[in-house]
DNA sequence: TTGTTAGTGTGTCATTTGACACAGTTGTTG
DNA sequence: CAACAACTGTGTCAAATGACACACTAACAA
């Protein structure tokens, strides 16, 4: 069984032909890093599942400047959801900071996937309401909790991710400026 | 036509008779200025449809301290998703902040509703990406914009969370001081 | 009326932060 | 190798912020 089928068994009870049936529609990829996924003016036609990878998602402000909205680390799923279930053009990009393994899903087969009957339409509005329920709670971490606080979870639980991205990509997701990103990293060289 | 109604048809094509058929789902009810929808430590048994009013959405970091989470000004869903969806106890309690009249869907309705046919099924799926949508629009904004621009489009966009909700609440909102946005609305209190 | 509570306006001050500047390091390219 | 670009570490300094303190107001209950 592939880590595409895995996060599959462990969310929703499905049945060996389920397994099969979710695998025929996805395509695994694997790509080296620095490979773009989708870019700012691309409509983004594709869900990308991350078997194994760290990517970095991120645009830029009115002055130009990258902000980092999400540094992924697999397994989890990833698209610009606005650009890919409205069909517009995205605002952002989003490029592998690692060599990753990925199993992508077009528009074309997911639409048949979720058109096929209800389990699997629930099944897509389960996952796309646990992904709101994580940004929910991150954005209630992002309002109760310090730079410190954050920084210091993210070396506990990611990484994946303090090993593969930039300092200055770190600080711009925490919202900080790379200098006293630095500071606290100083503080904590011991911890 | 009511106010839901008006909320579905804008963003799905319906006939008459499934704007009927909503409807009947949802219970029309008016609360005062101060009304409990749910409290921290319970089962949020509904989905609600703000009508006409704004609420308060927070709860209480390690300090004790209340956090606003979310300040709903109607036409608008609104409950705790994580709640509502997995049947877990609350972290979250939403107060009315003036008097509201509301829409009520009970979880036993939804899930009547969702197993009905596969179009409800995907309407609900496409309400939850949109607030997802949105959500990391508001995530994108509090990661780029500075407490001052927020505040300054709030007074614009939303003058019945301003006029209604207190100092203190909207400073949690923004992630400040009440003093830091009182120098805010000294500095521009001209415009 | 008085007392009480919650919210707001405002000043002071120590701390934190961001902006800037610059040196050192690494990696890449010709 | 040399040149260059990108990133990181670090110091200085001005500005923004939060913490604290206290007066004032409004709402409400006794």
């Amino acid at each position: 069984m592939n880590a595409l089928q895995l996060f599959f068994k462990e969310s929703h009870q499905l049945s060996s032909d389920d397994l099969t049936f979710i695998a025929d529609h996805f395509e695994k990829v694997s790509v080296p890093k620095g490979t773009v996924l989708f870019e700012q003016g691309e409509v983004v036609d594709s869900v990308y599942f991350i078997a194994e990878g760290v990517l970095h998602h991120y645009n830029f402000n009115q002055e130009g400047e990258k902000v980092t909205l999400e540094l992924h680390d697999g397994p989890c799923f990833c698209t610009d959801l606005e650009s890919f279930s409205e069909v517009k053009k995205s605002k952002d990009a989003c490029v592998t900071l690692t060599d990753s393994t990925l199993y992508v899903l077009t528009k074309d087969k997911y639409d048949a996937l979720i058109n096929t009957n209800l389990k699997w339409a629930h099944i897509a509005k389960d996952i796309i309401a646990k992904t709101l329920i994580k940004m929910l709670d991150q954005l209630k971490v992002v309002s109760t909790k310090s730079i410190e606080q954050r920084y210091l979870e993210l070396v506990k639980n990611k990484p994946l991710i303090i090993q593969n991205a930039s300092v200055r990509d770190i600080a711009s997701y925490l919202g900080t400026s790379r200098e006293t990103l630095h500071r606290i990293r100083k503080k904590n060289i011991f911890a």
